[in-house]
DNA sequence: TAGTCAAAAGTCAAAGATGGTCAGAGGGTG
DNA sequence: CACCCTCTGACCATCTTTGACTTTTGACTA
């Protein structure tokens, strides 16, 4: 193998395959202990192979006990509808209440969010909501809106 | 189990469970020599992990006849729930990622939102979707989540 | 009754244990 | 040669553990 990163890859994705489980737990320093490289290897082999996009979600915590959880997910049929409505997050440079609404009826209409759901985060990002800071609004909401469909992108 | 502090966390929330009662009363000095550690430990797990937002109630008395007493509180009524969640927003200035998780999940165990709700509230309101102006985290938070609790009351 | 003392529990800051970030150096490939 | 991926290390952030010092309380004593 090329490099050391590729085999890291491999070794974590083995691990995850023959541990049965959704997911696996490491401890940064032993696996860079294992492969002799500096801990922060890991942290790029984990954000350039292991990404949501490639059907990984990778949560972690710090301090004594500390660790990085590697779980496999299954990324949701729409890929392309969100990749869509993306596109027009990217489009509009503004984005008002009237367009949050209709990102999240369409996400509604497929079956990505309940009825229950769209009120809910409609309710949140609303100007009411997020206060009188107008330019900040519209960057709070593509932030958030973003946050939602990586959300989404899996099960 | 990773640390101490989550096994010594456990172990006082099983006793709780087991005691069918909605209290237990403890000795900080047993529990530190049970599990080997300092007694300030036992301090450390109650002000991180029996705090108020998740639904806890803790008292103690000092000198002779000394006591720790954690009581799990509950709350019948919906409105209550959310009073008391809206004291504390008010009692904490910086609303950190740790909090709004403890609050969404305390909304959670009271039957008021879904697990899938509060996973895509938390994803929302994290550090990541937000961005770095770490000034005005704290104020979107609050209003959101302001904003999410009057939602609710309507019901 | 007031004072003293020992037995709790509380506080806090430092040290320890992890993981994260980022910018720059290094290397391979078209 | 240019460019993109990889590798490294200094510095940062967060959570846990520890221990010295403080406060509170009740019992005992003068």
């Amino acid at each position: 193998m090329r490099n050391i990163s590729d085999v890291i890859e491999q070794y974590l994705k083995q691990v995850l395959k023959e541990s049965q489980a959704e997911a696996i737990e490491i401890k940064r320093q032993d696996i860079a202990k294992r492969f002799e490289c500096v801990p922060s290897q890991i942290n790029y082999v984990i954000n350039t192979r292991f990404t949501v996009e490639k059907g990984y979600l990778v949560e972690s915590k710090r301090g004594g006990g500390g660790y990085i959880r590697i779980r496999r997910v299954i990324l949701h049929e729409k890929q392309d509808v969100l990749a869509s409505l993306m596109d027009i997050l990217h489009d509009h440079p503004r984005l008002s209440e009237q367009l949050v609404e209709n990102i999240l009826i369409r996400l509604f209409e497929e079956g990505m969010l309940s009825e229950r759901e769209v009120r809910l985060l409609y309710h949140l990002l609303s100007d009411e909501a997020l206060g009188l800071n107008a330019e900040d609004r519209h960057l709070i909401r593509r932030q958030q809106l973003l946050a939602l469909m990586k959300l989404l992108s899996y099960h």
